[in-house]
This record gives C-alpha cells, structure tokens and sequence, in this order.
DNA sequence: CACGACATATTACGAGCGTAATCTAAGTTA
DNA sequence: TAACTTAGATTACGCTCGTAATATGTCGTG
C-alpha cells in the first residue's frame, strides 16, 4: 500500500483522475487527456507526474524508450482522505451537521434522495442485529 | 459582505474558529485560546490576524491601545465554500456519492440517521407542490 | 557511428503558507 | 521626561504549488 498519507495537491489530483479513469497510460495519453480541457502545458504534466511518482502515488514501468504510469494511491483512499479532512477541518469531525449541511445546501435530484433513504434504510438495518 | 471569495488558509481558518465562537475578541484572548492547545506562538497567531485583516476576513476596531476583532466572513458561507470545494473537486460535483461516502465510512449515531432521515422527509415534502 | 527526435529529469521562479523574529509607535511608569 | 513595556507592522525564510523552460539520455536512422 502507498504510505500511510500521501498529499495530493489540486493539479496533481487532475492527474490521478486520468490514471483512475484508466491505468497504464503513457504520459502522451495524459497529456492529451489534459491539455485539452484544462489548457496545461505539456511539460506541466510532465513535472505532475514526476511529482506524483517522488510522492509514490503513482508506479511507472518501462516500456521500450517511454513508461507506462498507473496510481497506487487508489482513488477511494484519497477520497477518504479528503472528506475527512474536511469533516475535521471544517466541521469539527461531527458528520450529522455536515450532511444536514450537504442536504441543506445542495441541489438533490429525486434520484439522489431516493437513493440516500436506501442507503439510510440499510444503515438502520444493519445496526440492529436479528 | 465580505469580498466574493476570500481564501482562507487551514492555519488561518483556526483563528476564525476562535472569532466564530465569539467576537469582538483582543489579539490577547485569541493568544490565550490557541497557544495552549496547538502551540502557537503568540507572533503567529499576531501574523495570522494581520493577514486575516488584509484579506477582510475580519474587522479590527480600536479599543484603546490595542485591537478587537470581529470576524467579517460569516462561518456558514466558509463551510458553504469547502464544501463544495469538496464536492468538485474530488466527487465530481455529485452530491450523491459523497453523501453516500460519508454514510458508510464514518460512523453515524442513530441520532445522526434520525436526524438524516427526517432532513429527507422534509425535502421530499417541499419538493412535491400541492 | 553521428545525429536528430523525443521522453524523462533537472532547474526555475514567483505566490502563498506555516512559523516566527525584529522593528516601530504609543502609552505607562519611575 | 526618559526609559520601559507592549501591541501591532514589517520582514524573514524554507517549503509546496502551479506553471513551465532547459538539459540530458536513449533509440532509430542515415
């Protein structure tokens, strides 16, 4: 496993998305995949990745003149990693004003709601042991 | 109100905290309530409200020889701006798998799903018009 | 084998951050 | 009133980030 906390900065995490989305890629598929919607220069991909694979978030083997990157931070973690920064951070660890925040603030589709009541109608039933 | 969009550094965000809890407070208390438990230095926390200040995430009214400061950015509208923050830049802009994440990776107390539950059941009835 | 093309590695550089130390101005006290 | 204390203002400094440019190494080609 990666070491216990790798920091991913914003841009970096651009470039895991990438490599999340699909693994191995050479970096001239990043880069495509990146200097389009984002507008990044080619070489600052490059130093992202560099940047990524010094940190150990990511893994490049060789592959004849060029490598071939995948992540090792998987993207789960990271996302653990960055939700309890800000439940922490931000609402002082208590995750009940957090979502009553999200529920509050942000626009649920029908769907959305639908799908948060199974998951709350299994979370009840889960806790009660039969 | 406060400028469309202050950024407010993790460092700094602790001496707003201190401010949301109460205001108007002297460079001394702020002091006093966060050199004990992080063990900041008093220029620190100085250093932090003077950038605060700058940024106009707080105000400072002359008391005398010293300051009282205020904060200006209302704590609801930073929580507002992480969270979405959060939202974009690591689910996507998706509220439901974020919401799900933190179901099932933090522990949530009965009241906490009680309290979720009956946040659904109000949505769900304001969105159905009469 | 020398040369060029291209991939990676190294270096750059200013802004913001965490963490203070030093400087300055203004009351406070002897 | 001269010296002292103290609050705030200015300056510091090494690190990470965003954003590249330059340098180096290596493979294919003539």
């Amino acid at each position: 496993m990666p070491s216990p906390s790798i920091a991913i900065s914003d841009a970096e995490s651009r470039v895991m998305e990438v490599l999340w989305e699909a693994s191995p890629l050479a970096s001239e598929d990043i880069v495509t995949a990146l200097s389009k919607p984002i507008g990044w220069h080619e070489k600052t991909v490059k130093t992202l990745l560099n940047r990524l694979l010094v940190k150990g978030a990511i893994s490049a083997e060789k592959d004849g003149r060029r490598y071939l990157y995948s992540p090792l931070l998987r993207r789960e973690e990271w996302q653990r990693r960055e939700s309890r920064s800000l439940l922490d951070r931000v609402f002082g660890g208590k995750v009940a004003p957090l979502l009553a925040h999200f529920s509050q603030h942000e626009k649920l589709t029908a769907k959305d709601v639908a799908e948060l009541r199974k998951l709350i109608d299994s979370i009840e039933k889960k806790g009660r042991r039969p």
